[in-house]
DNA sequence: AGATTGATAAGG
DNA sequence: CTTATCAATCTT
């Protein structure tokens, strides 16, 4: 049931809506424990002035130019980690944000609960057994957004609706 | 609403 | 090396 590789190849505003409802996956000391997500944000190229990568390529953004199917876990704030399933092709820095799953509303507290720190940050989503996600079969309602906690960004991009929240 | 937090990246 | 900036969160 693990999702499937050629779906990381889809561009992170197809993927976003797509993983709702999905199940994210984690082993801890052993322990197997899937989450459904209940909510995405979609961070698009170095067009989208919201996205880390927008300045260009460093150290920390360079997960993000690999071919899908990777984690990028990146700190923000200092304290937070936060969880984002790279997408697209490589050389095209695309990124899907899980903000919420089941039981735990937040970025930085699902990340809290499953353990997921910048340990995982490049983890190949389709063959780890650490980390990866499981297609639920049920393709869930959504409805859409603004982004959090970009402001710095450009209004348009501010503007657009690239945040997914599923519905009840 | 305000304080807090510390890694990241840009600038000197 | 030094500073400004934050894809948040907890506390008032």
């Amino acid at each position: 049931m693990r999702l499937n590789e050629e779906l990381y190849n889809l561009s992170s505003l197809q993927l976003a809506p797509f993983l709702l409802g999905k199940l994210l996956c984690r082993k801890i000391n052993g322990k197997i424990i899937k989450l459904k997500i209940t909510e995405t944000e979609a961070y698009y190229t170095e067009a989208d002035t919201a996205c880390h990568a927008h300045k260009g390529k460093t150290a920390r953004t360079e997960v993000m130019y690999r071919r899908g199917g990777c984690a990028y876990v990146y700190l923000c704030y200092g304290i937070h980690s936060l969880l984002n399933i790279v997408c697209g092709e490589e050389g095209s820095p695309q990124a899907v944000l899980i903000r919420g799953v089941e039981g735990f509303i937040g970025p930085g507290k699902l990340t809290k609960a499953m353990q997921i720190n910048r340990d995982l940050n490049g983890e190949n989503l389709i063959v780890s057994d650490e980390l990866w996600l499981e297609d639920s079969g049920c393709t869930a309602d959504f409805t859409t957004g603004t982004r959090i906690g970009i402001n710095y960004a450009s209004e348009q991009d501010i503007a657009r609706q690239w945040r997914f929240i599923i519905k009840e």
